[in-house]
DNA sequence: CATCTACCGAAC
DNA sequence: TTCGGTAGAT
């Protein structure tokens, strides 16, 4: 928002939310404790942090570098996995433009502010976009992966199959995950972090590899992202990190971004 | 196994 | 011209 207000939607939910300097405020439509259990408020991130310290004390200045940071907890796996699949190879701005885009085709559910909100379209909605107005909307070759990517979502059961995927084992829902179209090892990792509670997924960008390499592996710095590298960083962190190796990501890829 | 290239727009 | 995940070829 203009004045520096957040809108957005998640699932069936909006929040408007402000910062003040007790906190945040916000209105919504849900019930009040659905804005904190999106942000992980009833979780102890300081804990988190001293989890991180004692596996590993180098990461003091990016634990501090990253001081305010949350991890979500979004509730639609589906609209998590179809927002990742816009951000692969991307930008933000132009992220976010086609994530408005893509929301832009759901049931409208509130106006707020003058705007008018909309739930993420569904899996059968996404599945009949055409191809070409997903281009003329500046998606590109994502055009066609994500009808395609909701089409595979549908054939193997759709929501209620996405939603079970939180219940199986991380390394076997990751490999459901990259049977979709454009769904690499990075969106499946993230869609698990994210959206399916799997938190020792590591979600391995250009940021967190650029961390990585320079800390701990430098010999591969100027080499490329290969499968067997990639699973070497996330095994290497769940070693360390345990079930906090998807918040040692998140904490690296922030420290990394914000030292840019 | 790893490396290369195409994909599409944005930013340099 | 470089950047950035995925997919297919080599």
């Amino acid at each position: 928002m203009p004045d520096g207000r957040w809108l957005g939607v998640d699932g069936d939910a909006w929040f408007l939310v402000a910062e003040s300097p007790e906190g945040l405020v916000y209105e919504s439509d849900a019930p009040p404790e659905r804005l904190p259990a999106l942000l992980r408020f009833d979780e102890d991130v300081e804990a988190w942090n001293r989890d991180l310290l004692a596996a590993a004390p180098e990461f003091g200045p990016r634990v501090a570098a990253a001081r305010g940071l949350r991890m979500m907890r979004p509730s639609d796996p589906v609209e998590e996995a179809f927002c990742f699949l816009c951000t692969s190879n991307n930008h933000l701005a132009r992220i976010g433009a086609m994530v408005r885009s893509l929301a832009s085709l759901g049931e409208p559910m509130a106006e707020v502010q003058g705007h008018t909100l909309h739930r993420f379209p569904t899996l059968e909605r996404l599945a009949a976009v055409p191809e070409p107005a997903l281009r003329a909307q500046g998606f590109g070759y994502r055009a066609a992966t994500i009808p395609r990517a909701a089409e595979a979502v549908l054939t193997r059961g759709g929501l209620d199959w996405f939603q079970g995927l939180a219940q199986r084992p991380r390394a076997e829902a990751h490999r459901a995950l990259l049977e979709l179209p454009g769904v690499g090892p990075k969106l499946a990792d993230c869609v698990l972090l994210f959206a399916l509670g799997h938190l020792d997924a590591v979600p391995v960008d250009t940021h967190v590899w650029r961390g990585y390499c320079t800390a701990y592996e430098p010999d591969w710095t100027y080499k490329s992202v290969t499968a067997r590298r990639y699973a070497a960083i996330g095994d290497a962190f769940r070693a360390r990190f345990g079930r906090r190796a998807g918040w040692a990501q998140q904490v690296l890829f922030v420290s990394e971004l914000r030292a840019r």
